[in-house]
DNA sequence: TGAAATGTTGGGGCG
DNA sequence: ACGCCCCAACATTTC
């Protein structure tokens, strides 16, 4: 690397002064190292809605790590408008010779990158990007062929492979901070000034920051040898809840990563399996950016007729469709910003198979309203479940949401939780309340269709449609 | 990281 | 004692 006098970090989506590539970078070969952030309007302009769960996660972050920056006697920047301008813009200002950050695979990150770069190389300023978020790069897994895996399983065989100490190592920052810039950057912008206010975000005990995803780290290393059979269950304890950590970059994959390999078991195994499903994703939706479009990964799949009855998708949104774990995992997304994973799989099934509705609708909710929401791990799990996309779940694979119940909430302890007008049903009833006799229900005072809606449609009709539209809406290519 | 439909087997009730 | 039927339990195939 050259050698610069000063030197500008970037923050995107690695919030965070630790085991932080581009920081490390830029700290190692420069003498003095501004630290830069841009509440990006070319992203929040497109929220509608500006009580949101994301940008105060952000928010409260970047509270955090301005506070670290200045403990080590430097400062982070924030700034508020058109990150490719601002950056480049910034950069004049401060007379640095460079520009570090690491990567994003977002198809509007990486041309907003590519802008970025060429602006700067018009001002002389270089900018280096490093791998920071993921274990490894979008080119670094291959086939023998030297091409991109497809499928998961050889893929992660692969990764594992080469998921080795020096993969692993952590970036010492703590080994250069004193060439952190001295100087004293402007207060954090309010919630207010870039346009929001502020959710119940604190109410949900997320921790925010790099010290939250420590504590939830820490929290979960005790139970990370039960992950395999506790995270099935909604109503346990048994995720990470670490995905809106990864999401901003608050923790560190290669830390994640590294203690799980360590710890060894089948739980840690399956736990570090999900890190490397975060891998493929990312490197899936860079070789087919089309994702981002609204694609599906197989194209045959692409004009599905579905017949998108809007009542019954608001009923989904709601979750108000009489099924109970539908409900009540719908209800924790909107209440909380967060599903569990098992859910995600149920709802989404339940909205391609059983409502007929396009995946893509689905995703676009999930966009709005997921605080880990992630373009490439929403495209894929959606994508995985409308069976349309790489590796997915075959069309004819649909879910029974009363047989999920049953096996994934038996005792409906979650439902209970998120739909609690049903509360008073016992563990039988609770999963397919409109079987109990009309004599049952005005014992509990509970009327289907009235204190809770009946089924908006029934599961076994609807997944012989689901059957036809997939047997018939496929498009075969022509010779 | 399914579920339903269909097929097979075997125990027990019964004439 | 035996054959027949029923059906639960399990296995296989089909979607």
């Amino acid at each position: 690397m050259t050698h610069y006098k000063k030197s500008l970090v970037w923050f995107r989506r690695d919030l965070r002064d630790y085991d932080h590539a581009a920081l490390y970078e830029a700290l190692k070969s420069a003498e003095e190292v501004f630290c830069l952030f841009v509440f990006d309007t070319e992203i929040l302009d497109q929220l509608q809605d500006k009580a949101d769960r994301r940008v105060e996660f952000i928010w409260e972050s970047l509270q955090e790590l301005k506070a670290a920056l200045q403990s080590h006697g430097g400062d982070l920047i924030v700034l508020n408008g058109l990150a490719r301008e601002l950056v480049v813009q910034e950069a004049i200002k401060l007379g640095v010779e460079a520009v570090f950050s690491n990567r994003d695979y977002e198809p509007n990150a990486v041309a907003r990158d590519a802008d970025v770069a060429e602006k700067l190389a018009k001002n002389n300023i270089d900018f280096h990007q490093f791998k920071d978020q993921v274990l490894f790069e979008k080119d670094e897994v291959l086939t023998q062929q030297g091409k991109p895996y497809g499928v998961f399983t050889p893929y992660k065989n692969a990764h594992l492979k080469m998921l080795d100490d020096f993969v692993l190592q952590a970036y010492p920052v703590d080994q250069y901070l004193q060439h952190l810039a001295r100087y004293q950057a402007p207060p954090l912008p309010s919630m207010a000034e870039i346009g929001f206010t502020n959710t119940n975000l604190s109410q949900m005990k997320l921790p925010t920051g790099m010290s939250g995803g420590l504590a939830l780290f820490e929290d979960f290393k005790e139970r990370m040898q039960h992950y395999q059979d506790a995270r099935n269950f909604p109503a346990v304890k048994g995720p990470s809840y670490l995905s809106v950590h990864l999401r901003f970059g608050t923790i560190s994959i290669r830390h994640l990563a590294k203690t799980a390999k360590n710890m060894g078991g089948a739980g840690a195994e399956t736990w570090l399996n999900e890190l490397i499903w975060r891998d493929f994703y990312f490197q899936i939706l860079y070789h087919h950016p089309k994702l981002a479009l609204g694609k599906a990964y197989k194209a045959e799949f692409d004009g599905l007729p579905f017949p998108n009855d809007r009542t019954l998708f608001e009923a989904w949104c709601k979750g108000e469709t009489g099924y109970p774990l539908i409900d009540a995992a719908m209800r924790q997304l909107n209440q909380t910003g967060y599903m569990h994973n098992r859910l995600r799989m149920v709802v989404a099934s339940f909205l391609v198979k059983d409502l007929l509705i396009d995946w893509r609708w689905g995703e676009r909710y999930f966009e709005e309203k997921l605080i880990d929401f992630d373009l490439s791990a929403n495209n894929g799990g959606w994508q995985w479940a409308a069976s349309t996309g790489c590796d997915a779940q075959p069309w004819f694979r649909i879910f029974n949401p009363i047989t999920q119940s049953e096996k994934f909430d038996g005792k409906g302890k979650f439902i209970r939780k998120y739909v609690p007008e049903i509360a008073a049903l016992s563990d039988k009833e609770i999963h397919a309340p409109w079987l109990m006799s009309s004599i049952r229900q005005e014992e509990l005072n509970m009327l289907i269709g009235k204190n809770y809606p009946a089924p908006i449609v029934d599961h076994a009709t609807q997944r012989n449609l689901a059957l036809d539209l997939y047997k018939n809406g496929s498009q075969t290519l022509m010779e």
